[in-house]
Parts: C-alpha cells; structure tokens; sequence
DNA sequence: TATTAGCACTCGTTAAGGCAGAGTGCTAAT
DNA sequence: ATTAGCACTCTGCCTTAACGAGTGCTAATA
C-alpha cells in the first residue's frame, strides 16, 4: 500500500504528529524518547535519511530536524493517520450547535453561523460557499410594483435562495397584464436549470409575450444577468486565527493571503469541490500560489442530496487534520439532513 | 485660536506632515533643512521642546526627533492642515468612479463598489455601514405563497432596503384572506418608523384582523424582530493595505484589529456618525482599545436628503488626513446626489 | 547483519560588546 | 532673540563568542 516498512511508518507518523503539535523541526532523539519505540535514536536517524531520500521528510537545515514534506503529509492523512473522536468538550459543544442549527430556517444564516462555529472549534480559518445561483433551479418570480413607474422584481430558487432586483415598469401597463407576464414566465422557466437561462433560449420559450415585449425583455435580461453571474458568494472567519500560527508570524506571507481574501472569485475557484464530502488539499495540490504553504479541508453540503455548496477550513500544512476533519465531518453529516425552511 | 505663535505653528505643521510621510521621528536639523524657515536647528529645537511641553509632540526616546503627540494631529487637523485637491490621477480615477456610481440601481452594489474605490484609493482600511433596517419607514410587505404551507415574507422599506424571511402559512388560508391582509397591515404601517414598531404598539393598530390572528402574530413577530435588529450591516475593504504601514508591522497589534473586524456590533458602533458630513476621530477619541493609535475619517451618506449610513477610513494616527479627507469628501457629494432606482 | 554508542562537525540562536549616526540640551557668543 | 559649538544619550547594526540541538559517520556490540 505505502511501499513502507512497519517501522518507517511508524516514525513517519511520530514526526508528523510531533512537528504538528510542535511546529518545530523534530530530531531523532526526541522521537526516541517521546515515543517509546524501543529504539535508538541513531537507527531512528537512519530511517529519516531513509524517508528524506524518498521525498516525506525534508530538513530546513543540516543539523536541524526533520519537518514533513508535502508528500509526507499526504501520507500521513491517506494511510497513517489515526482516526480522532472529539474530545468531550467538543462533543458537548457540537450538541449545542446542532440545536442552533435545527432552529434556523435560512440558508444565509446557517451558512454564517456555520462560518463562525468552524473558525471558533478549529482554530483556523474557515470559508464557505453559500448555494450558488447559477447552480440551482428556478421555482418562482414574482413583480411587486413599488409605484408607477418602477417594481421589485423577486426571484425564487429551488434552493432558498432569493434574489431581489429592482426594474422599470414600462409607462402603460395594467395590473393585469402584469400578472398575465409574470404567470406565463413562471409557466415557461419552472424547473428550468438557472445555469440555462440564457437570453436566446428564454426569448424563445416566450414566443407568447409579444404583445408586452418591453417589459419582457427587461426580466429575460435580468434572468440571464443572474445566469451569468458567478459572484461566489464566500463567507470568511476567523481570520486572526491563524496569526497565532507560528508559521504566518512572517507579515509578507500573511499579506499575501489577506489579499487573496478580498478576491471572491479566487476563493470561490479555491473551493469549488472535486467531490462530495470530505477532501483534503495539501499545500500546491490547491494550485493557488497564496496557500502553496497552507493546507484547506473541505466538505460539501447538501439539502434534500442535492449539492448546495462547500465549506472549509484553512490553515498550515501543519494542521491538526485529524481534528478538523473529524469536526467537519459532523457539521456535514448534522447540515445534510436538515430541511430548511424554504 | 490655537494659542500658539504663528512660528510655533509653522514648525508643528512640519513636523506632522514630515512624520506622515517617513513615519519616522523627526529632528529640528531636518526641518531647518527641508522646510526652509530661515531658522537655525537650534532655534527650531526649543521651540520643538516647548512643542512637547504644550503637549502636542512627544519624544519616542531622549536623542530622537518627535513625534506629534494624538493632541498635535487633533490640532493639525482642525486649524494647520492646507486643504489639498486630488492629483490629477485622482481626479481621473474619480471621473470614472462617478460614471459607475451612476449605473447603480441597488444600495448594496452601491455600497460594496465604494468600499472598494475607498480601500485602493487611500490606501487605507475602509469600512461602509450600509443603510440601517432601524432607521428607515415601512413602505410595502408583500407575501408570496411558495406552497401550502410557506410563504416568503418580502419586506420593503423607503431607503430601499429589501428584506425576504421565511413563514409557515396557517392550513386553511385562501389567497382572498392572505391578501386581505397584506393589504390591511400595508394600510397601517405605511410611513411608520420600522424603529418604533414594536410588538405590542403594532398589536394595537391591528385590531382589524382578529380573525387572522395566528398569520398576524407570525408578521408582527418578524417585524418586531427587524425592529429590534442593531445588527450593524458593515462592509470592510483593503484590509490587507495596513500592513504595508510600518506602525502594523507587529503581528500582535494587527491581531487585535483583524479581531475586531469580526465583531459587526462593534464596527456598528465604531462608524456611529456623530454629526452630518466629514468628521475625523483621532486615536482614542474613538473609544475603542483597538483602535486607540489609528484614527477614522468618517463621512455619512444620505439619498434625497435623509441619512442612509456612514462610510469611513482608517488608517494609523499618521494618516494623509488632508488626502484621505478630500477624496471623502468628493465620493460622498457624488452619492448624495444619486437618487437610485428603489 | 542489524543495532547502538561515541564523536566530530554544522548550523542557528542568543548575548555581549563596540561603533556610527542622529538628535538633543545646554552654554556661550553674536 | 538667535545661533554655533559641544558633550551626551540613545538606537540600530555589526561582529564575535558561546551554546545547544541535531546530524552523519565509524567502530563496537548483540
């Protein structure tokens, strides 16, 4: 599986644990004596020759310990890892956001209050992809005319989300022609993919609507706007978390990634999803040069298993997976079977 | 005025404006030089020691140059400071921030696109409080039925804030009552101040519609709970641009202040205006441990007249106030003339 | 043959000392 | 009232030295 002996497994994962908890080169002798490994640390500096050789442990100098590589950290979170509980306080604290998550009926404050729980029980920094428009399926538009002049346009998706935007109403136009619009519209886009709508399609499916072809155009437009749109909606916590990071003590590193922060569409791509559920990617497996140092565990969320969006959580190659993964495991598991209210 | 020479002023005004722009303490040889005052350093240096006695330099260490104390920028900025026009890049920059702030239908477009122009042209951290839910008059609620037995609340108000929430409709409901209602409470709250509409006051203007009662509560209760919410809407932008300022070079003060844009409640009451228009808060003066050595230029914005929100800069107490403060300026006479689509 | 003890060597960290530069306050001269 | 001159102070930076942690190699051991 690994292509390792027992023992080079096993010093791998000492390290690995060790340098996590530590975030200090670690050397032979403390394995020795921290782990009881019945070994010396001379046989044990052998076999970290051995694995700097084979690409998982580097060394920042000569005469320093040893420090996982990238390769050594993928390792160690396919094969080596131990899988975690939550410790009792963590247990107890999830019960108590599971009963704040039960009482919500939107998704945009679950998807804040998740935000924050994350960045508070990991110590990192967590993001997440709130249900994207483009993704999700039309289910309702409705007018609320404002005056003469100009109206509210609201716009439903299967999802829960909702979009408002305001539009001009053309000069003369009764009542009930509204109402005869926005019924044929919703007739013709129900259950249509919002990903689909663009302007060519929808102009045909409302061959109908002649006859009010101004006021038509307008809301075909704002439907394909929408389409089109890929404005991730990101939401950021805990950012001063990872401060605390010795690794992110360096002001230029930092910089970098608060300036990523700001770049919606950027975070957006960083956590699009390659599967459903947990995943990790580990330093440049997140092809962005601002987290080439930092690792990102994602989740997917689902309402009624359909995919909504992704969270996440960010933080040093030299996180905590089993912690996180583990925490981000129930808040997955919890949020999936949850029906909202819209 | 001041209570100070002219003399005095002059090599005050040097003083800040050189340290504004090193940020490095400066010494009497160094004005006598580059502000050409006809003065010996010698001369300018007892009237620096006076300076300071007067409380309005300070010294970092004996054998330094000074500082201006938080009481020498409240001065600087008050009576000494030239006002300043926009470079000529500016002015372009602005020309065509203008044309898009003109394109804008929806306040929070409007204030998301400022947040950005502000945070890359001052080069600062800028911060928007986007209209208030509190602080604005009931104008419309519709009720849009998504099945038997939800409906989406849609509530709007004069500044053109829009609001969805979710409710559970009561069984047995025609579409005939729904609309008798929405019509009767539209009826009643029309103009009312969303701030003032508490449950048990919109109870009273509702006896009317005793027979609904159960759909009733439900809106009033969202209401009520709109009424009540202070959470501040806040939008930050260019947080990253601090650090290149050497006085944030230390991790630790930086943390305090990231931690503090995570706290909406508090920027809420940070941005506070104080009076209509431009006003300049210096260190302290803004009541806030975090921000105790940076100071806020803040400038409210309104449409057609009444207050919407504020938007601010902060920068450390060594900010370009007079670029800072003319750049404000002109971005927020341009917004008070905007009349936006809702 | 695998393991281990011993040892010389490397490198980063820290503390101490010394020097240069910038700036001040004071005094005496203008 | 202003200024030149001078002694003094403090920081920042550089150099040096000592220390400690850790390594790789070699030779001894089970």
């Amino acid at each position: 599986m690994t292509g390792l002996s027992e023992r080079k497994q096993r010093i791998l994962r000492a390290v690995v644990t060790d340098y996590i908890q530590t975030a200090e080169p670690v050397g032979s002798r403390t394995i020795s004596r921290r782990h009881n490994m019945n070994l010396s640390a001379a046989t044990i500096r052998n076999e970290m020759a051995d694995l700097e050789e084979l690409g998982y442990l580097a060394q920042p100098h000569t005469s320093a310990g040893r420090i996982p590589s990238q390769r050594g950290y993928r390792l160690y979170v396919d094969c080596l890892m131990d899988t975690v509980e939550p410790s009792p306080e963590e247990n107890e604290y999830l019960k108590r956001v599971f009963l704040q998550l039960e009482k919500m009926r939107e998704i945009d404050q679950l998807v804040q209050y998740t935000v924050k729980v994350l960045a508070q029980m990991t110590n990192y920094i967590s993001m997440v992809l709130g249900p994207q428009f483009r993704s999700s399926v039309f289910r309702q538009l409705q007018i609320i005319p404002l005056d003469d002049e100009q109206a509210l346009v609201v716009l439903l998706t299967d999802n829960g989300y909702v979009r408002n935007k305001a539009i001009e109403l053309p000069k003369a136009l009764s009542r009930e022609e509204l109402a005869r619009v926005v019924k044929c519209l919703n007739e013709q886009l129900a259950g249509q993919a919002i990903e689909e709508l663009t302007f060519s399609r929808l102009h045909k499916l409302c061959t109908g609507l002649y006859a009010r072809i101004d006021l038509v155009d307008q809301l075909l437009l704002l439907l394909d706007e929408v389409s089109q749109e890929n404005s991730a909606r990101v939401f950021l916590g805990g950012t001063a978390n990872i401060l605390k990071q010795p690794e992110f003590r360096d002001v230029e590193r930092f910089g970098h990634l608060l300036t990523l922060f700001e770049q919606d569409e950027a975070l957006g791509v960083l956590l699009e999803p390659l599967q459903r559920g947990l995943s990790v990617r580990i330093g440049t497996e997140n092809h962005l040069q601002e987290v080439s140092e930092c690792s990102l565990v994602t989740a997917t969320y689902t309402m009624c298993d359909r995919p909504l969006g992704t969270f996440g959580v960010l933080g040093p190659t030299r996180m905590d997976y089993g912690r996180v993964l583990v925490i981000m495991q129930r808040i997955m598991e919890k949020i999936n079977t949850l029906a909202l209210g819209l």
